[in-house]
DNA sequence: CCGATTATGGACACGCTGTTCAGAAACAGC
DNA sequence: GCTGTTTCTGAACAGCGTGTCCATAATCGG
C-alpha cells in the first residue's frame, strides 16, 4: 500500500504528474485539459480516469507530496526560533523546484493557489506560539494569514526572479519582513486611549526585550 | 461616453454586475457559468454577450471600478505617513462591502485574485519610496508582493470574519504588522563581506533573537 | 508460462461556450 | 403621439471539454 505495487501504475501516475507540472508551466491550472495532459504524458484516456477522478485529484498527489517534504521537523541551528520552518520550506521548495515553480509561480489557478496556501497555514499555525494570552494587538487567525502571505510573496518573487538566490538569503529577507512584525503583533494590545498614535511611529525594534 | 446615454444599457449592465457579485459569494468564479448570471439578472443570452465578450469582462468593470475608488488621493491625516494609502484602502473596502467581498473573500478564483492583486500591487508600488539607494536588505520587487500579501491576507481576514472592525482598527494592526518589516528593509542590506560568512545561521542583523 | 491486473481506443451523452438572426420592445427627439 | 434608431429577446447551432462505458490488447507477478 505504501508503494503501490505494480510498476505500471507508478509509471502512469508519474508521467501523469510530470506532465501537468510541465504545463503548469506555462498555462493557468484551469485552463489545462485533460487532453492536453495525457497527449503529453503518452496515456489514454481511460486509463487518466482509472486512476484519478479529476485534473485536481492528480494534482492533490503533487500537494501530498509538498506537503510531507515540508512539514518534517525544522534541521537542526533554527531550533529555538521564532518561525523555525521557515528555512526548512524555502529549502525544500529549493529541492523540488519543479512541483514549486508549478504550485507558486506563474499564472497558478484558483484551486492550486487555494490548497498551497492550506499547506503553508498549516504549517505557520503549528509554529505560532498558541496565543498564550489571547490578547493580542492583532488576532491569531489574521497573524497568521499575515505570515502566509508573505511566504507566499515571498516564493512568488523568488521563483519568478531569475537571480538565482540561495534558501538561506530568501529566509533571511522572509525574516527581516515578518519576524519584527510579528514581535509587535505579539504583545498585548496597545490600550486604546493613550498609545493609539503611536504605532505609527513605532520604532523597528531592535531589542524586544522578550527575556 | 462617460455615462452610457441608454437607461436600458445601465440597467442591464448593472443587473448583470450585481448578480455575478452575488453569485460569487458563493461559487468560485470560474464554477459560475454565464447562464447562471443571466438567469439571476434575467437578461437574455444574447443580451449578455451584445455587452460583454467574456465573463471576465463583466468583471473587469468592477474592477475598474474598485480601482477608481482605491487610487484616489490619501486622505487628510495619513499624508506624510509610509504607506499613506492604507487606511484609504481599508476604507473603501468598507464602503463597497459587496464588491471587496465578492473580490478578496470567500473563494476567489484565479482571474479575479490575479486581478484585484495587481490593483493593489499597483497603489503599493506607488506608496513606497522609490528605492533612492536600490540597494536595499529586500529587493524592492519583493517588498511590493510583501506588503500586496499583507493587504490580502488582512482584507481576506476581516471580510471573513464576522467581528465588526472598524476600518480604522483594521488599519492599526495592518500598519503594526507591516511597517516594522518594511523600516528594516528599506536598510541598506547589511555589510555583505564582513557579516557575509556566517548567513547560514540565519537571523538579521538587528533581530538575532536568543531563546 | 498463466491468471490477474492494467492500458487502450473509440463511442457516447451531457453541459458550457460564443455566434447568428429575425422580430419585439424601449428609447430619444420632434 | 409618431418615427427612426437602438437595444433586448428567444431559439437554434457548431465546437469543445468532461466523464463514462466496454471489449480488446498489453503487461505484470509469481
Amino acid at each position: 500500500m505504501v508503494t503501490t505495487p505494480d510498476r505500471r501504475v507508478r509509471r502512469t501516475r508519474r508521467a501523469l504528474l510530470d506532465a501537468l507540472l510541465a504545463l503548469m508551466a506555462d498555462k493557468p491550472f484551469d485552463a489545462i485539459t485533460v487532453a492536453d495532459v495525457i497527449d503529453r504524458a503518452d496515456v489514454g484516456r481511460s486509463t487518466f480516469y482509472n486512476h484519478y477522478t479529476d485534473k485536481a485529484g492528480l494534482l492533490a498527489d503533487g500537494l501530498a507530496a509538498f506537503r510531507a517534504a515540508v512539514e518534517q521537523p525544522a534541521c537542526g541551528p533554527a531550533a529555538g526560533r521564532l518561525l523555525p520552518h521557515s528555512l526548512n520550506v524555502f529549502s525544500h521548495v529549493h529541492a523540488h523546484q519543479p512541483l514549486a515553480r508549478a504550485l507558486f509561480a506563474g499564472p497558478a489557478g484558483a484551486p492550486v493557489l487555494h490548497q498551497a496556501q492550506a499547506v503553508l497555514a498549516d504549517v505557520v499555525r503549528a509554529d505560532l506560539p498558541s496565543d498564550p494570552h489571547e490578547m493580542l494587538a492583532v488576532p491569531t487567525e489574521a497573524l497568521v494569514g499575515f505570515v502566509t502571505g508573505a511566504y507566499l510573496s515571498l516564493l512568488r518573487w523568488w521563483l519568478d526572479s531569475d537571480t538565482g538566490n540561495t534558501p538561506q538569503e530568501v529566509d533571511r529577507m522572509f525574516r527581516a519582513l515578518v519576524v519584527p512584525g510579528v514581535r509587535a503583533a505579539a504583545r498585548p494590545a496597545v490600550a486604546p486611549h493613550a498609545g493609539a498614535a503611536r504605532t505609527a511611529s513605532g520604532g523597528t525594534g531592535a531589542a524586544t526585550a522578550r527575556a
